[in-house]
DNA sequence: TCCTATTTATGATTTATATCATGTTTTTCC
DNA sequence: GGAAAAACATGATATAAATCATAAATAGGA
């Protein structure tokens, strides 16, 4: 459905909205076991993210990652198309190319609904948004 | 979310109970231009499907693969799991340990109602309902 | 009984994903 | 201005998914 990475990058980015600021900024060495996965690796995925604006980061002495108001502009699904390239995203189940929503093939008629439902909530869930129910307590976030 | 190789393997079981029956076999060679698989992969893929009983084979001259109305009685889930090995149904859209229906994590809560409504279809629907469906011109399978 | 058409079994190859490792640049502090 | 601390960039490796190729087993028909 997402990719491995992808997931990472999301707890990541929830982790930095609810944990960081600019005046306090979080490294890699003490983020990557509560996202339960190498340094190295987490390391990548948030430089990609940074490049692509999803996170803020400041190099050198007191430097690290962190998360602005304009960063949590972006959806869910933003995060998800810079690590997955937005190829996951097909229209039809099955991969069938004469189905779309307004022809849905006998699967995605049925099943294609509940992916649809996927889609739009990644698409419409902004990372603030994401971050303020969580602040008020009313989702749950264990990392 | 499924593996290419179990959305091959669910247009093949539609098609067979659409177009076979134990004295009318269709061939690999037959069949995997539909699908929009090569000849040799989809043979691999009939192959584990009737090991596993989900379609019927006879092999040798006038054999084939087919559908029996027993085979119809698996559900797609079945399917799913013969060719991705049920690794793909996790609990956690983000893959959070501490995760799970009664305590869903902030994106499980938003995100989690479409996959898990994907798996409940996938896991209620069986074969045969969805040739029936197809029969009667209710759904729509352009192969 | 032998030949041919078919599934079945197995392994090799390619491609994509995930992961690791190392060196380079930038910034701040002394 | 030099040294340390950090992100950044790049490439190498490992693992898994997808695909291909070939040989063996089986069944039917002449």
């Amino acid at each position: 459905m997402i990719s491995k990475t992808a997931k990472y990058a999301i707890k990541a980015v929830i982790y930095l909205g609810l944990h960081s600021s600019e005046s306090h900024k979080i490294l890699t060495r003490d983020l990557y076991e509560k996202i339960q996965v190498s340094e190295s690796y987490l390391a990548k995925i948030l430089q990609e993210l940074s490049r692509h604006n999803i996170i803020s980061s400041a190099k050198g002495r007191n430097g690290g990652f962190y998360l602005t108001r304009d960063n949590g502009d972006h959806t869910l699904m933003d995060i998800v198309r810079v690590l997955d390239g937005g190829q996951y995203v097909d229209s039809c189940v099955l991969g069938i190319s004469q189905c779309n929503a307004e022809h849905p093939c006998a699967l995605h008629d049925k099943v294609g609904k509940g992916k649809t439902e996927f889609n739009r909530v990644l698409e419409e869930t902004r990372v603030s948004e994401l971050i303020a129910d969580l602040q008020e307590g009313d989702a749950y976030f264990p990392l």
